[in-house]
DNA sequence: GATGAATGAGTCTTCATTCAT
DNA sequence: GATGAATGAAGACTCATTCAT
């Protein structure tokens, strides 16, 4: 039972996850070729074919970024039991920091991939649907507690969160805002929709 | 003395575009081949080549799409006089009809292209500022003409308005949400920063 | 009768002539296309194959060199009586100017061809015979004015004139000897061969 | 443990050059492809190009043969000490026996790329360099010794010779001179400038 | 398990050539 | 006579994939 060198196959595949987003984010999903994540991996093409074909090792790192992305955010919002503090968290969590966020980037280099596969479809379908469900818990915590007035349905204003946020990620990811004003962008919204300002102490 | 089939290279030339469009409608940006394209027009291979290679063809053809969808909802807006049917004009007019809808799509498939490109991303960029724009100045004339009470810069409303469509629409085009879900979403972010309702009569 | 625009398919074939000469020279014979010709020529490709297929242009055209090459040569020496003239401005008409030097260029260029189309070789032969023709016609007269004194049957030295003239051509054209070095080093084989230096003043 | 194909990359790349010499003898520069280089080998035309670009592979084969030709003659050469049997030995091991020589067809065919391709004409300009100096020092050694009596400069006579030398071999290779006659040509040119008859005895 | 050589399918691309106008 | 659009054949080249070692 003791691994030798990582702990094979379960291990190799692992490293070889890793070595397939580093070659996605540098070539793209357009243009990722078996030699890009061999030579990423440190071994042969045929070596990483030994270990699925191409498209399934995408979809692989696709899900994993996909869990990977929710948990984050999940944690972020779990750290606290106030929801101002909540939803400050969970927005500050969610944003990418510049345009070489590696998991933010993984996100949308796949995306298009959903147009065609239904199985993408489906992950990223999920992906929105535990985003949503944060923000709609927070909000409705914090009407609980008497922090957010809120007016419409909280799934609705959660919603709305995701879909502004998605939208200024691609904005992030291009390079034309930076996280900072998109954080800005997010809390204005949140003002508008809950009556408390976030960006105020408390 | 009639052209038999529509006369000249710059027809010849549109036909193409046209077919690049469905061409890339029907395969993605990802996997899109010369020979696509040439079924599409009813041509071979080479002569397709002979109006311009691929890439050009197709950063032409998002250029196109670009500038059409953007003109569309400058001219739905320009419809109107009143601020509170011109965003009504304009919302409507953004959101995609459903995951065929063909420019939409265009435009989307494009996108990570963006991320490695530098005159998509141009293109891009161009897009959404056009896009803000057309926000902008309508909720700046809502406030003149008194139908609109608003807290924040338009131009930071604007933004968000444009970023919440733009996560929208990846989700129409997904399947996951209509046309009207997304409308109903739109209006009620507008009534929430205008405190004007736009799903009721005027 | 009268020639109108230079006297039709005639003129329009020398005129080609001319294009694919240049084309040549560009291009080299590997990698010559109909459309450099075109280019040259200001048609379109179709034009020029109005007028013969390439190999034939091609061929016309080495012809014409050739022919030329041994016209200029043959008047070169007739321009003289003595033979020390003759032989003089035989080598001084022979050698290229340097490495763009158009006529002798053509020549060569076109030389590997001869390794496998035959009628290619037989006119490469009638070259070399010409120029031997030449200069042993020349050496013939020396020896008859007193001015030579031979010890090889002419016709042999002729031949060697013509093999070291070829062997330096090359060279020029490729640009590691100077035409003027050239002629010294012919001037020193005539001399060893006729006992007459041609570079003291007769 | 005996290798079963001559073992290693190494002896496969040279079974490919020889390939390509062949292919090269057969096809001409002009009209090279990938597939007579392949067919040559006995391979796929992509399993060709696993070892290198057309390009590369046919310049490296004439590198080769620039090596092999300069070596062999300056090996044959070096078998004598008498500089009147060197000069045989050299004259003799320089002119191609007849058109089908393949090493010396592989440098005329290979010639004219030097017009255009500066790496081929250094390559060039080396094969003639050695050529020269091969002349160059059996003639001083031929006067040291007391064979040749001499009235130019060494390395004028040592580039004749080459220059000489290389105008024939194209009429070899053209099939318009034989092997003999180049040789007796090349040994009247000796005697001129050495005044030594190589075709005596001693 | 992994490698390196080799394959074969598929793609772009070039180019002479054709043909209606 | 000449053009421009279009073709089809042929080539290089890429790349996932196979397979013996």
């Amino acid at each position: 039972m003791a691994a030798k060198k990582g702990g094979g196959k379960e291990a190799r595949r692992a490293e070889l996850g890793a070595a397939v987003q580093r070659a996605l984010l540098v070539r793209g999903l357009e243009g990722l070729r078996l030699r890009d994540i061999a030579e990423e991996a440190g071994v042969t093409p045929a070596a990483v074919l030994y270990y699925g074909d191409l498209d399934a090792l995408v979809h692989e790192t696709y899900q994993l970024a996909i869990e990977r992305y929710s948990q984050e955010r999940e944690q972020a919002a779990d750290r606290f039991t106030d929801a101002r503090d909540k939803l400050r968290s969970c927005i500050g969590n969610g944003v990418a920091s510049g345009p070489d966020d590696a998991l933010t980037r993984l996100l949308y280099e796949y995306w298009p991939r959903c147009l065609r596969d239904a199985r993408a479809a489906a992950l990223d379908s999920a992906l929105t649907e535990r985003q949503i469900a944060v923000y709609s818990s927070v909000l409705v915590l914090g009407q609980a507690q008497g922090h957010f007035v809120i007016q419409d349905p909280p799934r609705l204003l959660a919603a709305n969160f995701v879909a502004m946020e998605d939208g200024y990620q691609m904005e992030v990811l291009a390079g034309r805002r930076t996280r900072a004003e998109v954080i800005t962008a997010l809390y204005a919204y949140a003002r508008a929709v809950t009556g408390h300002d976030l960006a105020g102490q408390h």
